[in-house]
Parts: C-alpha cells; sequence; structure tokens
DNA sequence: TTGTAGGCGTTATCAC
DNA sequence: GTGATAACGCCTACAA
C-alpha cells in the first residue's frame, strides 16, 4: 500500500496466480472463473491497485493522451479553449498535457518535441507561426495535429480550426462605421500571426465599402505584455484623432479601456470599443464590452474531433479546413443603451 | 521519416550498430568514440529521430510529468496559477497534464486515478473537498502530492500551500467597515471548501474588532455557476439592505458589478466592493476592482518546488505547510479616487 | 480456466 | 569503444 507501486506481479504474488490471470480478470475478460475473478479484484482494491497504462501503452502503441500547445492558458482567450478540449478529451478517455508557448519559436519547437517523445497521440496547437518549421517537422514526423485558432495560407495542406477572422473584422469595424465613426483605431494582434492578417482584411473591406481608405497610421500592432496595449493607447490619444477602436481580443479591449478611463475619456461617448473573443459570454465583467463571438466552445470541439478521426484513421487523407461562424455582439461599449 | 515513428533500432539497422551504441552516443555518454558519435547524432536528426521517453520511463520509474488538478482551468485564478506551474514545471523539465474536477467528487477520483495510471511522477491540487477520500487514496498510494489554495483542519497533514484566507478576508472586511460600511454582505464560495471558511472567519473577526456583529443573512454561499450570482445579489439588493459587498473572488466581484450595473446602482457610491485575487495584477478590466491579492505566482511555484522535493526525496519525512501572505490593494470599487 | 512466452522501446550492467 | 542481455509492467497469442 504505502510506498512503492502496486503492479500486477505484486497482485500474482499475493493470489498465488500468474501475473496474465490477474490482467485479465481485472479486465473482466470471459474467460475467467467468476470466484476468482472476485477475488482478484477485491484483493487489487485492497491493495490499492490503479493499473500502469503507461506500461500498456508500450504494447498497445497509442497513450490515451493528447497535448494541447497555447501561447498562454492564463489567456481567458485560451483558457476557456483549453477547458472545452479537455472537458471533451475527457469524454472519450483522453488526457491532456498542456504546454504554453509564449508566442516563442523555440518555446514551440521545444513543446512538440516533448510532446511526441511523451508519444502523444496527437497535437492541438495553435502555432506561434514565426515559420513553418515546427508544423513541418510534425508533417514528417507523422503524427496527428489540428491547428486551432490560425492557419497558413500558402499552399500547405495542414488541417485546421479557425473562426471566421475576416468576417469577424469585417462585422467589427462596419458596426463601427455604421455607428459614425469614420477613423477607428485597430490594436492588432501580431503581423505574422494568421487571424491578425485576416480580421485586418476585414477592417479593410469594411472600410472600403464605406468608400473609406484605411489610415495606416491607425493600424497598430500590440503584443501580449500588458504594458504593450497602454503604451500604444495612450501615445495614439495623445498623437492621433479616432473615435472608434477595433481590439484585436477582448484582453487587449479591456486594457485599452482601463487606460482611456484612467486618462479620463468616456465611453461609449467619447471612444466606442469593441473587442474580439467575447469572453463575456463566459464570464461577466462589469463593463459590458461589444465583441466578435467566435465559438470558442465549437472550435474547439470540432478540433478534438478531427484530430480523435485522425487518430484513429490514419490512413485517410482527407484535409479539413473548418471555419466557423462570426457574429456580432453589440453592448454598451460601442452604443449606450442596450440591455446586454 | 514519414508514417511509423523511427526508434532506436532503425537506426541501429542504418548505421549498422547495435541499438545500445545509438542509445549511449545520443545520451552524450563518454564511452563512445567522437567519431561515431557525431555520425549516429547527424543520421537521427536526419531521420527525424524524437526519444519515446515513455520506453525509459518504464525502466527508469519516473516520467518528469505531473499532474495538476483544479476546478477550471477557464477560471483566471486557476488559468493564471496552471500557467505558472506550467512555467516553472517546463524549467525542471516536467510536463504536466491539466485535468478539471469542476468542483465534482467524482470527477476528482477519476481525475486521480487517471493521473496515476499515466505514472505522474506527483500532483499539484487544488482539492474539492467533498471528503477527503481521493486525498486519502493518494495518500495511501504513496503517490507525492501538494494541496494547493485549500487545505484541511482536522488532524490530516496533507502538505499545502496556501493564501492567508483568514487575513485576506479580515483585510477585505476591515476595509469596507473603515469606509463606513456596517452592513457588508459576503458573497462567499462553498461552505465546504478551507477557503471560504477561513475567509470567514476574517470578515468575522473584523466585524468583532468593530464592535459588530455578524447578520447571518448577509452571508450567501454562491457556486461557480454564472446565473448564480446574478441571482443572489439581485434578491439581496432588493429585499436586504447593505452598502459594502465581499466577494470570495473577482469573478464573482465583476459579475456583481455587472448586475449592480444593469440594475442602475452606482460603485461605489451607493456599493462599494471587493474581491479576492486581485486578477487586475495580470489582467486590466476597465473597472478596476479592489481586491485581496493572494500572489498565485508565489503559491504555483511553491507548490511545485515542494512537489519535486518531494519527488527526489522520496523518504524525507518532512511537512510543509505553507502559508503565502495576503494583502490588501484598494482601487476605485471602494473608493472614489485613487490611481491604480 | 489458467499459465507460459515474447515483445513494445529504452536503459543499466556487464562482457568482449 | 561497442555489443549482448535482462529488465521495466503490461498485453496478445498460444499452450496446457
Amino acid at each position: 500500500m504505502d510506498g512503492k507501486k502496486i503492479t500486477l506481479k505484486d497482485i500474482a504474488g499475493r493470489a498465488g496466480l500468474s501475473i496474465n490471470t490477474i490482467s485479465r480478470a481485472l479486465k473482466d475478460k470471459e474467460d475467467i472463473a467468476p470466484a476468482t475473478r472476485e477475488v482478484i479484484k477485491t484483493l487489487a482494491k485492497e491493495m490499492g491497485y490503479v493499473g500502469n497504462s503507461v506500461a500498456g501503452s508500450l504494447r498497445s502503441g497509442h497513450t490515451r493522451t493528447i497535448a494541447v500547445i497555447v501561447s498562454d492558458v492564463a489567456n481567458p482567450h485560451f483558457g476557456i479553449m483549453v477547458k472545452d478540449i479537455e472537458q471533451a478529451a475527457r469524454k472519450h478517455n483522453y488526457t491532456i498535457f498542456v504546454i504554453n508557448t509564449e508566442e516563442d519559436n523555440e518555446l514551440e519547437e521545444r513543446a512538440i518535441h516533448t510532446a511526441i517523445s511523451k508519444n502523444v497521440d496527437g497535437i492541438i496547437i495553435c502555432p506561434a507561426q514565426s515559420s513553418t518549421e515546427n508544423i513541418e517537422f510534425m508533417k514528417r514526423n507523422g503524427i496527428p495535429f489540428v491547428l486551432i485558432g490560425r492557419r497558413f495560407n500558402d499552399e500547405t495542406d495542414y488541417d485546421y480550426v479557425i473562426c471566421d477572422d475576416e468576417k469577424g473584422g469585417y462585422l467589427a469595424t462596419k458596426h463601427l462605421l455604421d455607428n459614425g465613426h469614420e477613423r477607428i483605431l485597430f490594436l492588432n494582434g501580431r503581423n505574422r500571426i494568421s487571424s491578425a492578417q485576416e480580421r485586418y482584411m476585414g477592417y479593410k473591406r469594411a472600410h472600403e465599402e464605406a468608400g473609406l481608405t484605411v489610415d495606416p497610421l491607425l493600424v497598430k500592432e500590440v503584443g501580449y505584455e500588458p504594458g504593450d496595449t497602454r503604451k500604444t493607447v495612450k501615445m495614439m490619444v495623445e498623437n492621433e484623432s479616432f473615435t472608434g477602436i477595433f481590439a484585436f481580443n477582448d484582453v487587449i479591449a479591456w486594457e485599452a479601456m482601463y487606460v482611456l478611463q484612467m486618462m479620463g475619456c468616456r465611453i461609449p461617448e467619447e471612444y466606442a470599443i469593441i473587442g474580439f473573443d467575447n469572453i463575456h459570454s463566459r464570464m461577466f465583467v462589469p463593463f459590458p464590452l461589444s465583441s466578435i463571438s467566435s465559438s470558442k466552445g465549437e472550435m474547439a470541439r470540432r478540433a478534438l474531433d478531427i484530430l480523435l478521426r485522425k487518430i484513429s484513421e490514419p490512413n485517410e487523407k482527407k484535409s479539413y479546413r473548418e471555419v466557423v461562424d462570426t457574429t456580432l455582439i453589440w453592448r454598451v461599449s460601442t452604443i449606450g443603451n442596450n440591455e446586454n
């Protein structure tokens, strides 16, 4: 009990039976005498036996484990996604490794190596997109994987589940334009990230449709570090004129609102602001922020389903390119009176 | 390359050397000719070899994997903690499983079984505290573990790292009392949870010190479900008189603020509100919420250090009972003019 | 109904 | 310096 881990061998010793009789009894195989089975089961429970699935996986070839590699679980966007993936995976008896890349290429590489060396059955990854090397490595290695939230646009055919970022960017921008904001600051994510690029395309399309051209001075790249947004917003308010703000995600939007409040600006009277991810749907925050809903739950479940499919049907040569719809959710941060 | 996983055997075949030589060369053992070593390493990289640490662990007995079992990673409180644990673990070459219990006893039991069956070297767990059974099971099993955020107060001696909940509850309550709020609604967590109990003790002590008695009608238990807080706050505002609110955590506090705003109440003029966890330190949200800082980062790192210590020194019979200090961080949700 | 043999991929030990 | 062998814990296949 206390101390070393109980193995089938230990039980076999105590029961005076062979290791594999124990193994089969515990797995409810037909060919064991009911009486023996009961004795063994009781004994196993008594001794606190917990199977060593790692040893089993060496034989079977699969671990019922997948790796989830994201930038940062502390960011609610990823936290929610990871939670939903774990929950869905659990239903299929899978366990998940969580590894953060902090948007760093080397950490991402290490994460993938770690995952593969731990024999995961598959990987769900939100790629840092510093290059395609790491993804290419997974491909060559033959490990099943699915990209989540970001994709590669060139000819590569990596499977992915994303949300309709272009549409989201369009909807957010159009919403602001429709409400009379002609100069819209776009606090975008890192340029190298596909979702940032695509949201920008939407931002541009909305402008064009309204007969406006995008002012490049109003498009800013902000990183994940808290101070980043703060500095940018402060600088922009002091130097540029604009009345609308479209933020790459809700966390950035919140920080922008925070900074504006500190500077004594009123929302939405002076600045209307809209985010992305609609975290409000999972977590109430005091000041209701307009946002683009990206159905993280659906993305998470779809990504897992696809991954499990690829794991169980390794020879199926199908490509998965899923784009989950995005919708506009408006609240008081862009329009004063609304009851959401 | 593509398809099946490369093993030492494959490399050995190609190199015309024994499996063993390959293994030792890749691990930079001294007794391999430098030239051979180079050849092997190049070949391994070329073939895309990634060691199978699972197989190795069968021999070595450790997996360099730990399980982190929490209620819900999507809750920023846990998200931040998990992130910090992962980051620290990574530095020690450990990988983490993340499993959510959703505060459910059975899921917790399953999580522990899964972790043990996957041969983790140790477990960091925020216990659901429905009973001590699950914890007792880990103890009997002999797996090293550390409780985080909650503890058991009876004679049991499970190792833990918590924050000073009693002091936190006291500071929060005293802060409100000091600002003239004599009737303070306490939106507490589940009663069975030690941190909820201890924060309540602090709430009570602050009242007593001020010569007041706690009105039991003002102490409410709220669950994790979003709707829960909403209903409670609405009901309390309509039926009871109070001017201060102390929430078990920031997420609950935010939702309370949200509901109050919807009801047209002003903060802090009509209701002063303070939370717990100081999530604002990691994530800016528009309306700065007073809170109790519980140093999640420090708790996470301490818990990991202790766990690693217990893993490496299994015979050391030391008890770890760490209480990280809590401090008051006040912002505009309790006092109108402050620049935090 | 139960036991024996072999193997999953790696590593420690010891022999050559 | 390199190779053979056994072992980690379990499971499949087959033998008794």
